[in-house]
RNA sequence: GCCGAAGUAGCUCAGUCGGUUAGAGCGGGCGUUUCAUACGCGCUAGGUCGGGGGUUCGAAUCCCUCCUUCGGCACCA
């Protein structure tokens, strides 16, 4: 039993601002900090920003802004953001925090010690025509030609820094098998086994193409690769010596973040501390990667995404509410739904006519009958019997739940225990024994429910702070204030001396009519999208963090992400003259079954007979009847290619953007068919 | 196309080492109590357990196949 626990939120990239996604990963890590917290364990919670890397220099530069400054704005905003969700954290780290900066250099400097990390070139072929590099794979011998082009590639060179990832593949495999818990859930974990057992490469893990990063301790010209950089968060922040308990045999160490970085986690980070001598028992516990969040059914476009501030959702509802329909309504580790008609309904249901109602009611028998004090609990009876045996029950469930990382099941086991309560009230009708002073049942009654209550007041406190602070006071008890070897989450039926004074305030939880529904729904929801039907997949927001647009492991290496790091070798004129650019105007397009970019097209360059070109531009062209009659630019004298099944392709489509969301280079005007580009 | 996950009541999900009438919560409907925030309690939903085929005395649960959705990979001249 891990006496220590150290949760992880991602540090969030500062090219963007808190909304709802980052609030999502927030908000769970506080709460399974506050549940080790009041099971009497020492915890530490640690969250923060990512600051370094190109894009934040280059957004900087475009705001004529020096990136350091740039970074302390918007990391200010993440910092001010979390506190109004009632998430409360032991450190803000930022990776430009000097002690971050101090330790990620020593790490680096205790790999490279290890020859694990060296500096190597990084060498690509590079096709002049095509303007990408080549795999060796791809490339036609002998001769090194491009498939293309028939023409030799060039040899392109830039230094790096390499970590020698490859070296660690059997041993995170090991590592895995023997730390089944590691990856969660499940699914994931799979998908990660896979990747690994599908062979590593050594990691590119430097850059000189620009200076906002942390330089390497012994050549200052490169700059850290993010990931390396940012994963080390983790161990900085614990870097002193009274900190590092938390990071030994008897604490357990939780990275949460979202799926589309859990491979970071699960594969980049742990074989860096491997190698920097870290044993197995010093690696993280749970690397556990949660689902995506769509808002009433909607996938988070930027658009969508800005249009629900989770902070303006507390303002308007109480951190509570929305904390709460965070951690119930989604299935941990599961994709969800972020429906605000559901949540509100959801607060109605369990928080104010379940619950909230079950305080009044009984708070309100006490005025009556007890003065407002306690009661003593007196001899039991059947239905008190059965009530305990459900309070076990429940109170084990969620307890487990929580453990478990499965905030949701704790809290349906949470919402079950008031409901019993709610039975219980029914079924033992206090108001019946008052009619028939029968006093003993009567206190015995309300100290049972006033027990239930004590409890539910301690088991929503991970979920809802305020709200249990609110509700111990009207039980007549101190705010939880956890202590360290304290366990306080109920496990015994233990109903208080009596006695004791009561202090009944304002419901806890008003419900809204459906009136006020009506108006908070048209309040807070966002403008429905003007969603091109079926347009598929402009790719997720991934809401719980925006990490993954930092690029590649390696450098631009044929990627469609094309990070023009500069400017490709120079030609003469002759060189250029030798590409054809046509105007075509496109005929037909058709989606190629079973290639999700790849479209056929048929387009007219003034020949005797359209061409046939492929180009992968099905993500952005749905449907791709859109592009027929467009007036596009062809490089008319590609060698053709050919796609299998009788497909060849006659020239390529110039085209600019991510594949989801591509910009076609078009010619405006009535220009005819054929007529040359220069 | 390859690999993986999933498809169970209006909604969110549980159940699956095969076994009596397939479950919960919410919503909906009906009834009822009065301590309470018009709240609680009780009853109810009759759902081809994605489709089809097979194994078996018996399948939501095992096998095959197809469809759909979501990931990862591939495809982007």
């Amino acid at each position: 039993m891990a006496k220590r626990f150290y949760v992880t939120t991602p540090i969030y990239y500062v090219n963007d601002v808190p909304h709802l996604g980052t609030a999502y990963t927030t908000v769970i890590c506080d709460a399974l900090r506050r549940f080790h917290q009041v099971i009497g364990e020492e915890t530490y919670f640690l969250t923060g920003t990512d600051e370094h890397g190109q894009k934040i220099e280059r957004v900087a530069a475009d705001e004529k802004m020096d990136p350091k400054a740039f970074c302390d704005r918007i990391s200010e905003r993440f910092r001010e953001a979390w506190p109004k969700l009632d998430v409360v954290t032991d450190r803000f780290i930022r990776t430009t925090d000097s002690d971050h900066e101090a330790f990620v250099k020593e790490l680096w400097k205790k790999i490279e010690a290890t020859g694990d990390l060296y500096l190597g070139d990084y060498e690509a072929w590079y096709c002049v025509g095509c303007e990408s590099y080549k795999t060796e794979k791809e490339l036609e011998q002998p001769g090194n030609m491009c498939p293309l082009h028939k023409k030799a590639v060039e040899r392109v060179k830039e230094q790096t820094y390499f970590f020698k990832l490859s070296k660690y593949q059997d041993r995170l495999l090991e590592f895995y098998a023997s730390h089944p818990q590691f990856i969660q859930p499940e699914s994931r974990r799979n998908e990660v086994l896979s990747f690994v057992n599908g062979g590593l490469d050594d990691l590119s893990c430097s850059r000189t193409s620009f200076t906002w990063g942390i330089p390497v301790p012994s050549n200052p010209k490169h700059v850290m690769y993010v990931w390396f950089d940012a994963l080390s968060n983790y161990r900085s922040a614990l870097g002193s010596a009274e900190l590092a308990r938390f990071w030994a045999p008897d604490g357990k160490v939780v990275h949460l973040m979202g799926k589309d970085i859990l491979r970071f986690h699960a594969v980049f980070w742990p074989a860096f501390l491997m190698a920097a001598g870290y044993t197995d028992i010093q690696l993280p516990d749970v690397v556990f990667a949660h689902g995506f969040l769509t808002i009433d059914g909607h996938k988070m476009s930027k658009s969508l995404r800005n249009a629900v501030d989770p902070i303006r959702l507390a303002e308007e509802l109480g951190a509570d509410t929305l904390r709460y329909q965070l951690l119930r309504a989604i299935s941990f580790g599961l994709d969800g739904d972020f429906d605000h008609a559901a949540m509100l309904e959801r607060y109605n249901a369990d928080l104010g006519k379940n619950l909230g109602n079950l305080l009044a009611r009984t708070l309100g028998l006490c005025v009556k009958f007890t003065e407002g004090k306690t009661p003593k609990f007196g001899e039991k009876t059947p239905l008190e019997e059965e009530l305990e045996k459900g309070f076990a029950l429940e109170v084990g469930t969620a307890r487990t739940a929580w453990e478990e990382i499965a905030p949701h099941r704790a809290l349906e086991a949470t919402m079950a225990l008031s409901s019993l309560a709610n039975t219980y009230v029914d079924r033992a009708a206090p108001w019946a024994l008052a009619k028939n002073n029968d006093t003993a049942r009567l206190h015995t009654t309300l100290a049972a429910l006033l027990e239930v209550l004590r409890a539910l007041s301690v088991m929503i406190w991970p979920a809802m702070p305020k709200k249990s602070d609110e509700m111990r006071a009207q039980l007549g008890l101190p705010p939880i204030g956890p202590k360290v070897g304290e366990d306080l989450f109920p496990t015994k039926f233990a109903p208080r001396a009596g006695g004791e004074a009561l202090a009944p305030g304002t419901p806890l939880f008003p419900t809204y009519d459906k009136d006020q529904v009506a108006v908070l729904l048209a309040k807070l929801q966002p403008p429905p999208e003007n969603e091109p039907r079926q347009n598929p997949p402009s790719k997720t927001v991934a809401p719980p963090d925006t990490l993954k647009e930092r690029g590649q492991a390696a450098p631009a290496a044929g990627g469609t992400e094309a990070a023009v790091t500069g400017v490709a070798p120079e030609i003469d004129y002759a060189r250029f003259e030798s590409v054809d650019l046509r105007v075509g105007i496109v005929a037909t397009a058709e989606k190629v079954p079973k290639k999700d970019k790849l479209l056929k097209l048929t387009v007219d360059l003034g020949e005797a007979t359209p061409r046939t070109i492929i180009a992968g531009l099905a993500l952005t062209f749905s449907p791709p009847e859109v592009l027929v009659g467009k007036r596009v630019v062809v490089v008319a004298n590609l060698a053709p290619r050919d796609f299998g099944k009788g497909i060849v392709s006659h020239g390529m489509l110039l085209a600019t953007g991510p594949s989801e969301a591509l910009t076609l280079a078009t010619v405006p005007g009535d220009v005819p068919a054929g007529a040359r580009l220069k």
